[in-house]
Formats: C-alpha cells, sequence, structure tokens
DNA sequence: TGAAAAACCGACTAAATTTATCGGAAATAA
DNA sequence: TTATTTCCGATAAATTTAGTCGGTTTTTCA
C-alpha cells in the first residue's frame, strides 16, 4: 500500500497550482520549482486534464491552470486518477477476476470496510484544507 | 495505492487459521482450501512467524497457528509485516530521502493526516473481528 | 529405526508495473 | 515567423512483485 511517486508528484504540481492563484503556469517553471522530472511531468497533466482537474492553454505563454476553485477540488479524485485503482484488491476490482471463495470471503468484506473509510476521510479534504494549513 | 496479492493471500490464510481454532494446520492444506500458490504461501508464513504472528511446528503433522488469540492480532500489524512500509511516501519513510521542499511541503503534511486517520481505522480492527461478521 | 510429512532457507526466474525518456506535431502569443 | 508551449505515442530503464526450485532439517508414527 504505496503512494506512487507520480501521485506525490501530482498532488506537490497541484499544491503549486493552487498557491499560484489564477496565474498561468508552465510545466518547465513547476518541474524546477518542485524538482519534478519534465517529461513525467507532463503525462501526469495530460492525465489531470483529461479528468478535468487542470486545463491548458498552448503556446507562448501557456500552460496549465486549476479547472476550478481549490475548493472544489477533492483530494480523492486527485488520488483516483493519479493512483488509478484506489485501494485495489483483485475482489474489488478486477472485472473479470473470480475469486475462488467470493461469496463467504470474509477478506473482502474487510477491505471494503477499509476502503470506506479511507474514502470518507479523502472525501472531507480538499485542495484549498492542504494549503491553508 | 494497492494492496498487494501477498498481503491479500497472507490476511486469507490468517483468517483460515483462525476459524480452525486451535488446529494446528499445515500449509499444504491453506494453500489448497484458499488456492494459493504452496512456495509463495511459504515465503508469506516465514515472515508472520519472524514477526510473532504465528508459530510453527515441524515434521509430520505439523504445521502453523497463531500465536495467540485472534482479539489480540491488530489488522495493522499484519499489513504492516506483510506490505512493508505502510502508507508509504517517500518523505515520510524512506530514511535517507531528502525531499527538495522538506520544511514548507504541503504535501507531507497531508500524507501524515491521511495516515493517521488509515492507522486509527487499522488500530480497532482485529482478527477476530473479521471472523465474527 | 526408517520413511513420510512438514517447516525452513536461499537463490533464482518471470512477470508486471512504474518511472522516465525521446522525437516530433500542433497551437499560439508576441 | 520564431520561440514557446502543450500534446501524443512509442519505447526504454528500473524497480517491485510474484512465483519457482532444490535441497536441508525436524518430527511423528508405523
Amino acid at each position: 500500500m504505496k503512494i506512487s511517486t507520480k501521485t506525490q508528484y501530482g498532488l506537490r504540481a497541484l499544491i503549486y497550482l493552487a498557491r499560484a492563484g489564477k496565474k498561468i503556469c508552465p510545466l518547465k517553471e513547476i518541474s524546477k520549482k518542485e524538482n519534478i522530472p519534465f517529461d513525467y511531468l507532463e503525462k501526469i497533466f495530460s492525465k489531470l486534464q483529461k479528468q478535468g482537474i487542470v486545463k491548458a492553454r498552448r503556446g507562448k505563454n501557456g500552460g496549465y491552470f486549476l479547472s476550478c476553485s481549490p475548493k472544489k477540488i477533492k483530494i480523492k479524485k486527485v488520488i483516483e486518477v493519479l493512483e488509478g485503482n484506489w485501494i485495489a484488491v483483485k475482489c474489488l476490482t478486477k472485472g473479470n477476476f473470480v475469486c475462488p471463495q467470493e461469496k463467504k470471503c470474509l477478506a473482502k468484506n474487510f477491505w471494503q470496510t477499509l476502503k470506506k473509510s479511507i474514502d470518507k476521510t479523502l472525501n472531507k479534504i480538499t485542495l484549498a484544507d492542504l494549503i491553508t494549513k
């Protein structure tokens, strides 16, 4: 149960954007300031954009900016987008995976409980919360 | 943030043991019933034993059994043992890793909060809880 | 006492995933 | 029309996870 480097990079970059306010930030700047490999950051932002968390403006003086107020961006969504299948246990996520136990699986119940608990925590936290503390 | 197969296997095996009560179970049996590769299960139990969660008896009619009552076995410990560095974010765990931000890192604060929240949940749950629901 | 069954151990391989890089195309402001 | 930037797909490198194998030691029981 690790948080991937990708997610850590992504969150830091979003915090950076949030603190920049309405200013458009090119990746070059974020990469430099946050010490994140530029090419990798591009990929991360590609995902963030597709999922509607950030928007881009191309060309000179272009860059990225948050698609809406930090107050409206839940950390849960950020993690889901970057981390992929969140709190992933095969029996909870894999579409076609058939657990031999299935019906009587006590472990599955537990993972569900844990997932709910974590989701509850994450649903309460927004990007705005992170930058005001 | 995935739960590794190893942890999933391990938890299922422990639940199996807990349900078996005081009976000693050979891995061959657990492997068969829970559909877990025998050789891999051996490795998992090696860890569980070293961390004091299970005990073994060698030789014919030998096998593994819980080191104490399921009520006393916290799931938090099980996950920590099997999953390795739990809720791992480099800046929280890597001994010699130096985060460029360090002092002003807002992301780090968040990961700490999240970790605390999850730990709180896990600390409340024991093996016994899993098998009585 | 000897055979069978089990844990124990370390080295190794295979597979999967994550992280990172690269080369170029399209868009846009100045 | 040039510099800067996002955008895109392919691929390579690194790391981690999962699984396998061969053999040793211990113990029970017939």
